[in-house]
DNA sequence: GTCTATAGTGGGATAGAC
DNA sequence: GTCTATCCCACTATAGAC
């Protein structure tokens, strides 16, 4: 399954929290050590007796952040028993978790380019797995004549699609709750998979 | 309509090109005015002759790419009769271009955080004309009966998301061409607003 | 309009005291 | 485990020669 979270001291963790906002808001790139230091109330050197390096640090989030979909993803898809029911409750699932945890997922689905080659394979293994739920729960709406598609690989991704563009288009200023978001964007991808209306 | 498009020497559309492939790839923070000169082949001073500072070269190419967006769509919409139609062509336009030109696309939707606040704010207003073309196609399909969503917001942004995560997943190396793309993200978008299938 | 050289600033990461 | 101080390098942008 999804790896097993190392215990984290409060420092860890608070380190953790400010490389979060500071990489959401600004990039990995754009954030510097000092920003993060500031930001967890610590000084820049603090930041190095947790953590090997500012690549690392965005690694360990994003692990973090891909192996909590992946588990999410995992348990909504074991909730339902037709494909219609599956897909329902783990599109919605998905899509409320990126509108939720938005700073998490921004780091998740756009801060890939930053990390080292064998920090970015790990993680894209990872993303294949959450792909694969989707897919194989398509595949069985069509088998069972629920849904309707002539290039599956392309409803799969547009789906997986609607739920990462989330991440970037949320905030919590806006009108609509996650769980909003979630509710309407799972008609929606019912929609894309030709579902009968309910 | 959309602004002028100033006449550029050849050296300054050589730093162009050398600043969109970085930045595509790269971030714009990760990118170094020496890796722009670089791949112009000149000095990075000569950058300076031709711009007045990095920002300024993000601004000129995200301005340009938002203009190139905006009347792409207002071309499109111009080209159908039914709600139906003009949907359907503004889709697979919008969807294409995302496509074809992934590199432009991701700095338009991926960079506007490296922007000064009045460059922003110029590009914002670009952005809102975008999708109020969407927005009153799937008003208007709604009052002829041709389309059928009780969220017309969120509709029209899932079918704007669409295309604008094709900037973020599409490859030149992939299996499919722009049009396939297109072809099929057309007939999602039909479906994600409830029309009749052909 | 292009170059080389460099000013001036700020970056990631470490040393060493406490 | 945290700090202050700092190393060393890379960055954006400019000066001045051609």
């Amino acid at each position: 399954m999804t790896t097993e979270e190392p215990a984290r001291s409060a420092s860890q963790r608070r380190i953790i929290e400010a490389a979060t906002l500071a990489f959401a808001e600004r990039g990995y790139h754009g954030t510097t050590t000092r920003d993060i230091a500031n930001r967890a109330g610590m000084s820049p050197a603090a930041i190095y007796v947790h953590h090997r390096s500012k690549e690392d640090l965005l690694f360990e989030i994003s692990l973090a952040g891909h192996d909590a979909t992946l588990a999410l993803v995992r348990a909504a898809a074991a909730e339902g028993v037709t494909p219609t029911e599956r897909l329902s409750a783990v599109a919605r699932a998905y899509f409320r978790w990126h509108a939720e945890d938005h700073t998490r997922a921004r780091i998740v689905n756009y801060e890939l380019h930053a990390l080292a080659p064998d920090h970015l394979a790990a993680i894209a293994e990872r993303r294949r797995g959450t792909q694969r739920v989707f897919r194989s729960i398509v595949e069985a709406g069509l088998a069972t004549g629920e849904f309707r598609t002539d290039r599956v690989d392309m409803t799969v991704l547009a789906i997986v699609s609607l739920g990462i563009d989330i991440g970037r288009w949320y905030s919590d200023r806006g009108r609509w709750t996650p769980e909003d978001v979630a509710a309407h964007f799972r008609d929606l991808a019912l929609r894309l998979v030709g579902a009968e209306p309910a």
